[in-house]
DNA sequence: ATCATTTGACCTTG
DNA sequence: CAAGGTCAAATGAT
């Protein structure tokens, strides 16, 4: 952690950061009799930058501290439900391809791999994971010994136009129903996943995607996908108890990741209200099930951000969030190094180890 | 026609 | 050898 640092180390950094301008307005903003609303805005804001934090040093636990870190994960209490465990057995096996398979093979044993736990309440609709931003594609399913429910595997869509080698499993839980454990392998390399990652961090950023054509266009789509298609699922959902996938491209789904991605790159601002998790497609149940995307946080940064309906949601969905988000994207740093000298002495000795 | 999901077969790992 | 993971043909949806 000493020179040249890396995309998490900065993306650390600037969560670590943003939490801290965020609280500084949460200052100012207590000091001002304010909104409520914006004051609870600001916590979700900070809390959310620390759990991407936390997420970061989670996901780096190997290389890093890993003690540290998943002693902070286990603190009770913490807003982090995540199941910090880095999935037990499943270990990279498969893929068999004679040739390049087997490159591929090697790729995925050497891949980073983290588990989550994601809640979604079916009696409400979506409550805890709904996208997490990536389009995802079902290359599997298998009935798992032990496990009532099948393990389903999905793999980037843009695995074979570009190269990407994100994979995830999603497995409904025995004991809680409404509990999916996903676990995740790779980081999308894919510009989807580029894509995301910049707009969640940084708000001037997804701004100025904002005007680019083909990103409004997804954030257009994505939008509509949130209010509309959820409910259409959800009713599959259902009718149809033990399968729906979340968020991928499962066929539920469909019609947002013709437009590339699957979800996300979301303005809260219009959008918060009547924004639900889309994901449960008609297909399995225990499939797509994804995380409140990057943008969910992203948005922690700027002015406005999610707002959970419930506390019991909130919870999962920081858990997801940090979890998800860190180790799948391939941030960029969403600071301006002005902005960063000028706010955070994270130069000071002693600051990094 | 194109693309995603399903599902049985096959491969890898322990 | 059993279980988990992936492939790929069949099938379905748009």
């Amino acid at each position: 952690m000493e020179s040249g640092w890396s995309w998490d180390q900065k993306s650390l950094i600037g969560e670590l950061i943003q939490g801290m301008e965020l609280t500084k307005q949460l200052k100012a903003e207590l000091s001002s009799a304010s909104a409520e609303e914006s004051r609870g805005s600001l916590v979700h804001g900070i809390i959310s930058s620390y759990d991407k934090a936390l997420s970061i040093l989670k996901w780096n636990g190997p290389m890093s501290q890993p003690q540290m870190v998943e002693a902070a994960f286990a603190l009770p209490g913490s807003p982090i439900s995540v199941n910090g465990s880095l999935s037990s057995d499943d270990s990279g096996k498969g893929l068999k391809d004679p040739q390049d398979p087997r490159k591929e093979s090697m790729k995925r044993k050497t891949q980073p791999r983290w588990t989550e736990q994601v809640k979604v309440n079916s009696e409400t609709g979506f409550e805890g994971p709904h996208e997490d931003g990536y389009s995802w594609r079902k290359y599997g399913q298998k009935d798992i010994l032990g496990a009532t429910f099948p393990r389903s595997y999905y793999r980037c869509t843009f695995r074979n136009t570009q190269n990407c080698w994100a994979i995830k499993q999603v497995q409904r839980s025995d004991e809680d129903h409404s509990v999916f454990d996903i676990t995740y392998r790779g980081k999308h390399t894919c510009s989807q996943g580029n894509y995301l990652a910049q707009s969640c961090h940084s708000p001037k950023i997804q701004e100025k995607k904002e005007n680019d054509h083909d990103h409004h266009q997804l954030q257009l789509s994505q939008e509509n996908l949130f209010s509309n298609q959820t409910i259409e699922n959800i009713e599959k959902l259902e009718s149809k108890e033990s399968t729906f996938c979340f968020g991928s491209t499962s066929a539920g789904c469909k019609d947002i990741v013709n437009g590339g991605f699957s979800h996300l790159a979301i303005d809260t601002h219009s959008t918060l209200g009547s924004y639900t998790q889309p994901f449960i497609s008609p297909a399995t149940a225990d499939s797509n099930y994804f995380i409140p995307s990057p943008c969910h946080r992203s948005d922690v940064g700027g002015a406005h951000n999610v707002q959970h309906p419930e506390p019991d949601v909130h919870e999962i969905f920081s858990a997801n969030s940090s979890a998800t988000k860190s180790p799948i994207l391939d941030w960029d740093f969403p600071f301006d190094s002005e902005q960063i000298n000028s706010n955070f002495p994270f130069n000071a000795p002693g600051f990094f180890y």
